[in-house]
DNA sequence: GTCTATAAAGAGATAGAC
DNA sequence: GTCTATCTCTTTATAGAC
Protein backbone atom coordinates (compact mmCIF):
# COMPACT_ATOMS: atom_id res chain seq x y z
CA UNK A 1 0.00 0.00 0.00
CA UNK A 2 2.99 2.31 1.08
CA UNK A 3 4.60 4.39 -1.78
CA UNK A 4 3.67 1.97 -4.57
CA UNK A 5 -0.08 1.33 -5.02
CA UNK A 6 -1.93 4.51 -2.90
CA UNK A 7 -5.62 3.89 -3.03
CA UNK A 8 -8.05 6.82 -2.51
CA UNK A 9 -9.30 4.39 0.64
CA UNK A 10 -6.25 4.44 1.96
CA UNK A 11 -5.84 8.06 2.15
CA UNK A 12 -8.82 8.69 3.47
CA UNK A 13 -8.30 6.02 6.49
CA UNK A 14 -4.84 7.36 7.32
CA UNK A 15 -6.47 10.54 7.50
CA UNK A 16 -9.21 9.64 9.52
CA UNK A 17 -6.65 8.75 11.77
CA UNK A 18 -4.72 12.07 11.93
CA UNK A 19 -7.97 14.34 11.94
CA UNK A 20 -8.99 12.29 14.89
CA UNK A 21 -5.69 12.02 16.76
CA UNK A 22 -4.57 16.05 16.11
CA UNK A 23 -8.07 17.35 15.28
CA UNK A 24 -8.60 18.68 11.38
CA UNK A 25 -6.95 21.83 11.57
CA UNK A 26 -3.92 21.10 13.81
CA UNK A 27 -3.26 18.23 11.51
CA UNK A 28 -1.51 18.99 8.24
CA UNK A 29 -1.53 17.61 4.43
CA UNK A 30 2.27 16.89 5.36
CA UNK A 31 1.59 14.73 8.41
CA UNK A 32 -0.82 12.61 6.58
CA UNK A 33 1.99 12.52 3.50
CA UNK A 34 4.81 11.15 5.94
CA UNK A 35 2.17 8.94 7.21
CA UNK A 36 1.78 7.81 4.12
CA UNK A 37 5.01 7.62 3.01
CA UNK A 38 4.45 9.74 0.34
CA UNK A 39 5.19 14.33 -0.04
CA UNK A 40 2.59 16.06 0.07
CA UNK A 41 2.03 17.26 -3.42
CA UNK A 42 0.91 13.82 -4.11
CA UNK A 43 -2.34 13.58 -2.23
CA UNK A 44 -3.67 16.43 -4.51
CA UNK A 45 -3.92 13.53 -7.17
CA UNK A 46 -6.45 11.81 -4.98
CA UNK A 47 -8.81 14.86 -3.86
CA UNK A 48 -9.03 18.49 -4.26
CA UNK A 49 -8.90 19.90 -0.81
CA UNK A 50 -8.34 19.38 2.84
CA UNK A 51 -11.83 19.99 3.02
CA UNK A 52 -12.47 16.96 0.94
CA UNK A 53 -10.90 14.71 3.26
CA UNK A 54 -13.41 15.55 5.56
CA UNK A 55 -16.47 15.15 3.79
CA UNK A 56 -15.27 11.39 2.68
CA UNK A 57 -14.83 10.77 5.96
CA UNK A 58 -18.08 12.03 6.78
CA UNK A 59 -19.97 10.36 4.34
CA UNK A 60 -18.49 6.78 5.55
CA UNK A 61 -19.64 7.18 8.88
CA UNK A 62 -23.23 8.74 8.38
CA UNK A 63 -23.82 6.19 5.64
CA UNK A 64 -22.55 2.82 7.48
CA UNK A 65 -25.04 4.15 10.22
CA UNK A 66 -28.07 4.81 7.72
CA UNK A 67 -27.76 1.37 6.17
CA UNK A 68 -27.81 -0.53 9.18
CA UNK A 69 -30.34 1.60 10.82
CA UNK A 70 -32.55 0.68 7.58
CA UNK A 71 -31.83 -2.57 7.69
CA UNK A 72 -32.86 -2.98 11.41
CA UNK A 73 -36.12 -0.98 11.07
CA UNK A 74 -37.25 -2.84 7.48
CA UNK A 75 -37.01 -6.15 9.37
CA UNK A 76 -37.33 -6.03 13.24
CA UNK A 77 -41.02 -4.98 14.19
CA UNK A 78 -40.82 -5.92 17.72
CA UNK A 79 -40.27 -2.43 19.31
CA UNK A 80 -37.97 -3.42 22.39
CA UNK A 81 -35.75 -5.72 20.20
CA UNK A 82 -35.23 -2.83 17.41
CA UNK A 83 -33.86 -0.41 20.13
CA UNK A 84 -31.99 -3.30 21.08
CA UNK A 85 -30.25 -4.01 17.62
CA UNK A 86 -29.86 -0.29 16.82
CA UNK A 87 -27.86 0.48 19.73
CA UNK A 88 -25.82 -2.77 19.04
CA UNK A 89 -25.40 -1.38 15.52
CA UNK A 90 -24.34 1.84 16.18
CA UNK A 91 -21.95 0.79 19.03
CA UNK A 92 -20.64 -1.86 16.65
CA UNK A 93 -19.77 0.35 13.70
CA UNK A 94 -18.22 3.52 16.20
CA UNK A 95 -15.63 0.54 17.93
CA UNK A 96 -14.90 -0.95 14.53
CA UNK A 97 -14.49 2.49 13.23
CA UNK A 98 -13.59 4.56 15.84
CA UNK A 99 -11.55 6.92 13.78
CA UNK A 100 -14.32 7.75 11.27
CA UNK A 101 -16.73 8.40 13.67
CA UNK A 102 -14.56 10.57 15.81
CA UNK A 103 -13.42 12.59 13.09
CA UNK A 104 -17.78 12.90 12.01
CA UNK A 105 -18.76 13.51 15.82
CA UNK A 106 -16.13 15.92 16.68
CA UNK A 107 -14.02 17.17 13.81
CA UNK A 108 -17.30 18.14 11.76
CA UNK A 109 -17.95 21.67 12.96
CA UNK A 110 -19.93 23.88 10.32
CA UNK A 111 -16.33 25.83 9.46
CA UNK A 112 -14.62 22.59 8.84
CA UNK A 113 -17.20 21.42 6.89
CA UNK A 114 -17.63 24.65 4.74
CA UNK A 115 -19.82 24.33 2.07
CA UNK A 116 -20.59 20.47 2.40
CA UNK A 117 -21.87 21.14 5.57
CA UNK A 118 -25.67 20.92 4.79
CA UNK A 119 -25.08 17.53 3.24
CA UNK A 120 -23.84 15.81 5.94
CA UNK A 121 -26.39 17.33 7.62
CA UNK A 122 -29.57 15.98 6.16
CA UNK A 123 -27.98 12.40 6.50
CA UNK A 124 -27.77 12.81 10.40
CA UNK A 125 -31.35 14.29 10.60
CA UNK A 126 -32.38 11.55 8.73
CA UNK A 127 -30.34 8.96 11.05
CA UNK A 128 -31.83 10.41 14.08
CA UNK A 129 -35.24 10.57 13.03
CA UNK A 130 -35.15 6.83 12.25
CA UNK A 131 -33.92 6.34 16.18
CA UNK A 132 -37.11 9.08 17.55
CA UNK A 133 -39.42 6.63 15.43
CA UNK A 134 -38.34 3.71 16.82
CA UNK A 135 -38.48 5.09 20.28
CA UNK A 136 -41.62 6.43 19.67
CA UNK A 137 -43.30 2.98 18.05
CA UNK A 138 -42.18 1.46 21.12
CA UNK A 139 -43.81 4.16 23.31
CA UNK A 140 -46.64 3.78 21.41
CA UNK A 141 -46.71 -0.15 21.58
CA UNK A 142 -46.66 0.63 25.41
CA UNK A 143 -43.06 -1.06 26.02
CA UNK A 144 -41.60 2.31 27.04
CA UNK A 145 -43.17 5.11 29.55
CA UNK A 146 -44.78 8.55 28.48
CA UNK A 147 -41.16 10.27 27.57
CA UNK A 148 -40.53 13.05 25.02
CA UNK A 149 -39.15 10.80 22.46
CA UNK A 150 -36.58 13.98 21.11
CA UNK A 151 -35.09 13.63 25.10
CA UNK A 152 -35.13 9.97 24.82
CA UNK A 153 -33.00 9.70 21.96
CA UNK A 154 -30.69 12.26 22.84
CA UNK A 155 -29.68 10.66 25.94
CA UNK A 156 -29.21 7.70 24.24
CA UNK A 157 -26.80 9.34 21.18
CA UNK A 158 -25.16 10.98 23.97
CA UNK A 159 -24.40 7.62 25.99
CA UNK A 160 -23.09 6.04 22.74
CA UNK A 161 -21.26 9.02 21.18
CA UNK A 162 -19.37 10.16 24.07
CA UNK A 163 -17.48 6.92 23.68
CA UNK A 164 -15.67 8.44 21.25
CA UNK A 165 -14.29 10.52 24.00
CA UNK A 166 -12.93 7.49 26.27
CA UNK A 167 -13.71 3.94 24.24
CA UNK A 168 -10.20 1.93 23.21
CA UNK A 169 -9.98 -1.40 21.41
CA UNK A 170 -7.43 -2.42 24.20
CA UNK A 171 -10.19 -2.28 26.63
CA UNK A 172 -11.45 -5.02 28.45
CA UNK A 173 -15.25 -4.50 27.39
CA UNK A 174 -15.83 -5.71 23.81
CA UNK A 175 -18.91 -3.63 21.79
CA UNK A 176 -21.51 -6.43 21.89
CA UNK A 177 -21.11 -6.31 26.10
CA UNK A 178 -21.03 -1.95 25.85
CA UNK A 179 -24.13 -2.19 23.92
CA UNK A 180 -25.76 -4.29 26.43
CA UNK A 181 -24.84 -2.26 29.14
CA UNK A 182 -26.27 0.90 27.36
CA UNK A 183 -29.57 -1.10 26.53
CA UNK A 184 -29.61 -2.22 30.31
CA UNK A 185 -29.55 1.49 31.41
CA UNK A 186 -31.84 2.96 28.53
CA UNK A 187 -34.35 0.69 29.01
CA UNK A 188 -34.05 -0.02 32.72
CA UNK A 189 -31.71 2.37 34.60
CA UNK A 190 -29.46 1.61 37.28
CA UNK A 191 -31.73 2.01 40.39
CA UNK A 192 -32.94 -1.23 42.34
CA UNK A 193 -36.21 -0.89 41.00
CA UNK A 194 -38.40 2.20 40.42
CA UNK A 195 -36.46 5.18 42.78
CA UNK A 196 -38.35 7.66 43.77
CA UNK A 197 -35.86 10.18 42.88
CA UNK A 198 -38.08 13.30 44.00
CA UNK A 199 -38.91 14.60 40.24
CA UNK B 1 -16.83 47.23 28.19
CA UNK B 2 -15.18 47.82 24.70
CA UNK B 3 -12.21 49.45 23.68
CA UNK B 4 -11.85 51.55 27.17
CA UNK B 5 -11.76 48.86 29.96
CA UNK B 6 -11.18 45.40 28.58
CA UNK B 7 -10.69 43.00 31.40
CA UNK B 8 -9.34 39.97 31.32
CA UNK B 9 -12.08 38.15 32.32
CA UNK B 10 -14.25 39.57 29.51
CA UNK B 11 -11.29 38.69 27.07
CA UNK B 12 -11.96 34.76 28.37
CA UNK B 13 -15.92 35.08 27.52
CA UNK B 14 -15.10 36.42 24.65
CA UNK B 15 -12.44 34.06 23.10
CA UNK B 16 -14.23 30.93 24.82
CA UNK B 17 -17.62 32.11 22.57
CA UNK B 18 -15.38 31.93 19.51
CA UNK B 19 -13.88 29.16 20.19
CA UNK B 20 -16.77 27.01 20.79
CA UNK B 21 -18.40 28.50 17.18
CA UNK B 22 -14.91 28.09 15.36
CA UNK B 23 -13.38 25.86 17.00
CA UNK B 24 -9.93 26.74 18.91
CA UNK B 25 -7.67 26.59 15.43
CA UNK B 26 -9.86 28.02 13.26
CA UNK B 27 -10.84 31.17 15.35
CA UNK B 28 -7.96 33.83 15.37
CA UNK B 29 -6.47 36.12 17.65
CA UNK B 30 -7.63 38.22 14.42
CA UNK B 31 -11.30 37.12 14.89
CA UNK B 32 -10.94 37.48 18.94
CA UNK B 33 -9.72 40.87 18.70
CA UNK B 34 -12.09 41.96 16.03
CA UNK B 35 -15.36 40.96 18.63
CA UNK B 36 -13.45 42.73 21.33
CA UNK B 37 -13.07 46.04 18.96
CA UNK B 38 -9.25 45.98 19.68
CA UNK B 39 -6.18 45.11 17.49
CA UNK B 40 -4.65 41.88 17.63
CA UNK B 41 -1.01 43.28 19.40
CA UNK B 42 -3.27 44.30 22.11
CA UNK B 43 -4.62 41.05 23.06
CA UNK B 44 -0.68 40.07 24.16
CA UNK B 45 -0.96 42.80 26.99
CA UNK B 46 -3.39 40.22 28.96
CA UNK B 47 -1.89 36.31 28.04
CA UNK B 48 0.98 35.04 26.51
CA UNK B 49 -0.30 33.02 23.99
CA UNK B 50 -3.36 31.46 22.22
CA UNK B 51 -2.85 28.10 24.40
CA UNK B 52 -3.28 30.78 27.55
CA UNK B 53 -7.07 31.29 26.59
CA UNK B 54 -7.54 27.89 26.22
CA UNK B 55 -5.99 27.32 29.37
CA UNK B 56 -8.03 29.70 31.44
CA UNK B 57 -10.96 28.63 30.27
CA UNK B 58 -10.66 24.74 31.10
CA UNK B 59 -9.85 25.48 34.01
CA UNK B 60 -12.74 27.93 35.08
CA UNK B 61 -15.16 25.11 33.66
CA UNK B 62 -13.41 22.40 35.63
CA UNK B 63 -13.48 24.32 38.94
CA UNK B 64 -16.55 25.54 38.41
CA UNK B 65 -17.78 21.41 38.25
CA UNK B 66 -15.50 20.52 40.85
CA UNK B 67 -16.20 23.23 43.55
CA UNK B 68 -19.93 22.33 42.70
CA UNK B 69 -19.42 18.62 43.42
CA UNK B 70 -17.25 18.92 46.51
CA UNK B 71 -20.04 21.31 48.47
CA UNK B 72 -22.62 18.31 47.40
CA UNK B 73 -20.68 15.54 48.42
CA UNK B 74 -19.95 16.89 51.52
CA UNK B 75 -23.65 18.24 52.41
CA UNK B 76 -25.96 15.45 51.16
CA UNK B 77 -25.51 12.45 52.78
CA UNK B 78 -28.65 10.98 51.32
CA UNK B 79 -27.29 8.43 48.18
CA UNK B 80 -30.59 9.37 45.49
CA UNK B 81 -30.88 12.95 46.71
CA UNK B 82 -26.50 13.12 46.11
CA UNK B 83 -26.72 11.49 42.44
CA UNK B 84 -29.62 14.13 41.74
CA UNK B 85 -27.99 16.93 42.83
CA UNK B 86 -24.67 16.36 41.42
CA UNK B 87 -26.84 15.89 38.16
CA UNK B 88 -28.89 19.17 38.49
CA UNK B 89 -25.50 20.58 39.28
CA UNK B 90 -23.34 19.79 35.85
CA UNK B 91 -26.47 20.23 33.93
CA UNK B 92 -27.20 23.95 35.37
CA UNK B 93 -23.11 25.00 34.81
CA UNK B 94 -23.36 23.69 31.61
CA UNK B 95 -26.60 25.76 30.40
CA UNK B 96 -25.21 28.70 31.86
CA UNK B 97 -21.82 28.43 30.82
CA UNK B 98 -22.52 26.70 27.26
CA UNK B 99 -19.61 28.42 25.07
CA UNK B 100 -16.93 27.47 28.88
CA UNK B 101 -17.98 23.85 28.53
CA UNK B 102 -18.12 23.38 24.57
CA UNK B 103 -14.73 24.82 24.60
CA UNK B 104 -13.63 22.70 27.00
CA UNK B 105 -15.41 19.31 26.21
CA UNK B 106 -14.87 19.65 22.38
CA UNK B 107 -11.41 21.89 22.03
CA UNK B 108 -9.53 20.63 24.96
CA UNK B 109 -7.19 17.97 22.70
CA UNK B 110 -3.48 16.89 23.54
CA UNK B 111 -2.66 18.85 20.84
CA UNK B 112 -4.68 22.05 21.26
CA UNK B 113 -3.64 22.27 25.07
CA UNK B 114 -0.07 21.90 24.71
CA UNK B 115 1.94 21.76 28.29
CA UNK B 116 -1.08 22.44 29.91
CA UNK B 117 -3.26 19.05 29.24
CA UNK B 118 -2.19 17.22 32.28
CA UNK B 119 -3.15 19.79 34.60
CA UNK B 120 -6.71 20.00 33.16
CA UNK B 121 -6.88 16.38 32.87
CA UNK B 122 -5.99 16.17 36.81
CA UNK B 123 -8.84 18.30 37.80
CA UNK B 124 -11.17 16.37 35.25
CA UNK B 125 -10.32 12.97 36.63
CA UNK B 126 -10.92 14.34 40.55
CA UNK B 127 -14.20 15.39 39.16
CA UNK B 128 -15.01 11.89 37.62
CA UNK B 129 -14.25 10.26 40.39
CA UNK B 130 -16.64 12.10 42.85
CA UNK B 131 -19.19 10.88 40.28
CA UNK B 132 -18.07 7.58 40.41
CA UNK B 133 -17.94 7.30 44.36
CA UNK B 134 -21.13 8.64 44.62
CA UNK B 135 -22.60 5.94 42.07
CA UNK B 136 -20.80 3.57 44.39
CA UNK B 137 -21.88 4.49 47.16
CA UNK B 138 -25.59 4.07 46.01
CA UNK B 139 -24.82 1.17 45.20
CA UNK B 140 -23.63 -0.25 48.41
CA UNK B 141 -26.18 1.61 50.18
CA UNK B 142 -28.66 -0.93 47.37
CA UNK B 143 -30.26 1.97 46.08
CA UNK B 144 -28.63 1.06 42.72
CA UNK B 145 -28.28 -2.46 41.30
CA UNK B 146 -25.02 -4.11 40.80
CA UNK B 147 -23.64 -2.05 37.89
CA UNK B 148 -20.02 -1.25 36.88
CA UNK B 149 -19.87 2.19 38.20
CA UNK B 150 -17.44 3.56 35.73
CA UNK B 151 -19.93 2.19 33.04
CA UNK B 152 -22.98 4.05 34.69
CA UNK B 153 -20.60 6.97 35.29
CA UNK B 154 -20.05 7.33 31.45
CA UNK B 155 -23.46 6.86 30.20
CA UNK B 156 -24.39 9.73 32.38
CA UNK B 157 -21.61 11.72 31.89
CA UNK B 158 -22.34 11.16 28.03
CA UNK B 159 -26.07 11.81 27.98
CA UNK B 160 -24.88 15.44 29.96
CA UNK B 161 -22.15 16.44 28.00
CA UNK B 162 -23.78 15.46 25.22
CA UNK B 163 -25.60 18.22 25.37
CA UNK B 164 -23.01 20.75 23.98
CA UNK B 165 -23.57 19.43 20.65
CA UNK B 166 -28.03 20.68 21.27
CA UNK B 167 -28.51 22.91 24.00
CA UNK B 168 -29.51 26.06 23.08
CA UNK B 169 -30.35 28.56 26.09
CA UNK B 170 -33.16 29.53 23.39
CA UNK B 171 -34.44 26.06 23.81
CA UNK B 172 -38.01 25.12 25.89
CA UNK B 173 -36.66 23.74 28.56
CA UNK B 174 -35.04 24.97 31.39
CA UNK B 175 -31.69 23.14 32.37
CA UNK B 176 -33.71 22.26 35.77
CA UNK B 177 -35.87 20.33 33.23
CA UNK B 178 -33.46 18.53 31.26
CA UNK B 179 -31.58 17.66 34.74
CA UNK B 180 -34.81 15.97 35.61
CA UNK B 181 -35.59 13.75 32.52
CA UNK B 182 -31.65 12.79 32.71
CA UNK B 183 -32.12 11.96 36.46
CA UNK B 184 -35.07 9.79 35.48
CA UNK B 185 -33.65 8.04 32.89
CA UNK B 186 -30.55 7.47 34.73
CA UNK B 187 -32.53 5.74 37.52
CA UNK B 188 -35.25 4.32 36.27
CA UNK B 189 -34.86 3.84 32.27
CA UNK B 190 -37.34 4.60 29.54
CA UNK B 191 -38.94 1.19 29.67
CA UNK B 192 -42.63 0.71 30.91
CA UNK B 193 -41.62 -1.72 34.25
CA UNK B 194 -39.11 -3.78 33.83
CA UNK B 195 -38.60 -4.39 30.14
CA UNK B 196 -36.62 -8.01 28.85
CA UNK B 197 -34.40 -6.79 26.53
CA UNK B 198 -32.94 -10.09 26.14
CA UNK B 199 -29.83 -9.55 28.06
C1' DG C 1 1.24 8.24 -9.94
C1' DT C 2 4.80 10.62 -7.60
C1' DC C 3 8.33 14.04 -7.47
C1' DT C 4 10.44 18.98 -6.72
C1' DA C 5 9.77 23.62 -6.26
C1' DT C 6 7.21 27.34 -5.16
C1' DA C 7 3.34 30.46 -5.06
C1' DA C 8 0.21 32.90 -2.02
C1' DA C 9 -1.95 33.65 1.99
C1' DG C 10 -2.56 33.51 6.91
C1' DA C 11 -1.14 32.63 11.49
C1' DG C 12 0.89 33.76 16.23
C1' DA C 13 3.77 36.70 18.45
C1' DT C 14 7.01 40.84 19.41
C1' DA C 15 8.90 45.75 19.55
C1' DG C 16 8.47 50.20 20.35
C1' DA C 17 5.63 54.48 19.85
C1' DC C 18 1.95 56.97 22.06
C1' DG D 1 -3.62 49.90 27.88
C1' DT D 2 -3.75 50.18 22.98
C1' DC D 3 -1.76 51.14 18.48
C1' DT D 4 1.14 50.31 14.17
C1' DA D 5 4.35 47.73 11.93
C1' DT D 6 6.60 43.74 11.11
C1' DC D 7 9.02 39.30 11.72
C1' DT D 8 8.90 34.53 11.15
C1' DC D 9 6.92 30.41 10.42
C1' DT D 10 3.48 27.37 8.65
C1' DT D 11 -0.04 26.03 5.67
C1' DT D 12 -2.80 24.77 1.58
C1' DA D 13 -2.53 24.28 -3.01
C1' DT D 14 -0.57 24.43 -7.88
C1' DA D 15 2.71 23.75 -11.95
C1' DG D 16 5.37 21.14 -14.49
C1' DA D 17 9.14 17.57 -14.70
C1' DC D 18 9.83 12.59 -14.67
Amino acid sequence: MRGGNLTREHLIRVSAELFSEKGFRAATMEDIAQALGIRKGSIYYYIKSKEELLREISLRTMNMLLEAAQNIVSSISHPTKRIEALIDSHVRLLCENLDLFTCTLRELTPTNAGPFWGEIVGLRDRYESLIRWAIRDAKEKRVLKEIDEKMAGLALLGMMNWMTRWYSPNGEKSSRELAQIWTDIFFNGTGKREVDNGV
